[in-house]
DNA sequence: CTAAAAAATGACCGATCGGTCATTTTTGAA
DNA sequence: TTCAAAAATGACCGATCGGTCATTTTTTAG
């Protein structure tokens, strides 16, 4: 690793809690030089400009979501345990991904009217998501381990809608205690499906 | 109504849709006064300053929700038909309700880790959503349209978390199917719970 | 209609915004 | 070890930020 690539990479993971916490419209320049210790030229050697640093930061965490999927629906086990695995990766309180919330939810929020390039992005990751359920629920199916008459591509659509929403309330009452009961209510969604 | 009624009305009312599509960090003042027409120094004859308005215009989206659960929740007919009519309300495609997308989504995310006071403001009018979904449940219950082992609570968790799960990705993949696919789910959901 | 009060105006303010660049320091291949 | 290339620096830039205030215009109660 040259320096050059320590130093995008610094900018980018001190850079990361910031955007994802106070908006990429919420963080200033100052923000991020405050982060890494670096000069203001120093940010322009590695980026074009603040718009740059953006967009690299959600391909960031695009990256550790995708890891994500791969650890949780692409381990080992039954469909089922899969299943459970990821999402109790994802609602995990102390998850690295949900620290300031779930960069999906964040700046697909903010980005959805205002910024086609981070929509994008975002939009990207959530059907990659959504299509790695599906292809664990299909293969449950055909183990049966599922009922076969289950809509995989609906089930997948609902249970991320359901996720995103247990972030979203989590986030905003404070309180973990909603996870864990939405993360049974999810479970027992998937249960029902069960044969 | 005074001129000053007016005047504070009407800086809300316009600026209102630009917070909810743009957040509060990434509306200027220059934003605002292009929608009002109005002169800057006019902003602070009725607001103490930035802050200021954009609570005011969480106000405002509280009010309009407020009216809106009356309208449906509150509304005639039996509890499913209620439910029914809030769902159809939120999700709508065309609701101005959804016009930028829900508000509480939208300041929610924004406010969760950087603004207690327009946090508190969203918590509590989820709360009271949360509450009248539960009282319509304790009605169909009480009249043996629901079964009575229905957690109404738990209920009206899921089923917050969905809708706000859906209008995210309504919002996000930018297509409306979405919501009517979701919405008939929110609807099964309702129904599995009927006696 | 009058006059005092209130509202509206826009020039002006300092601070901060994102961004540039000449210069210095560091890096790493030869 | 050398030295050219690359990275880091921070003073500096114009634009825009949120906010102020003396002045003008409008409102409204008497």
């Amino acid at each position: 690793m040259t320096k050059a690539e320590r130093t995008r990479q610094l900018i980018i993971e001190k850079s990361a809690p910031i955007f994802n916490i106070k908006g990429v419209a919420g963080t200033s320049l100052s923000d991020i030089l405050k982060a890494t210790k670096l000069a203001k030229g120093s940010l322009y050697v590695h980026f074009e400009n603040k718009e740059a640093i953006s967009q690299a930061v959600v391909d960031y965490f695009v990256a550790l979501k995708l890891k994500a999927y791969d650890l949780t629906l692409g381990g080992a086990g039954t469909a089922t345990e899969r299943l459970h695995a990821y999402i109790d990766m994802l609602l995990a309180p102390i998850s690295p991904v949900l620290a300031g919330g779930c960069p999906c939810l964040n700046f697909g929020m903010e980005a959805d009217d205002t910024d086609p390039i981070i929509r994008d992005k975002i939009k990207n990751i959530i059907a990659i998501e959504q299509q790695r359920i599906v292809e664990v629920v299909e293969e449950g199916k055909a183990s049966g381990e599922f009922k076969r008459d289950l809509n995989a591509t609906l089930f997948a659509l609902k249970i991320y809608a359901l996720i995103e929403g247990s972030i979203m309330l989590t986030k905003i009452y404070g309180d973990t205690a909603i996870i864990s009961t939405l993360s049974d209510q999810i479970k027992k969604e998937i249960q029902s499906f069960s044969t």
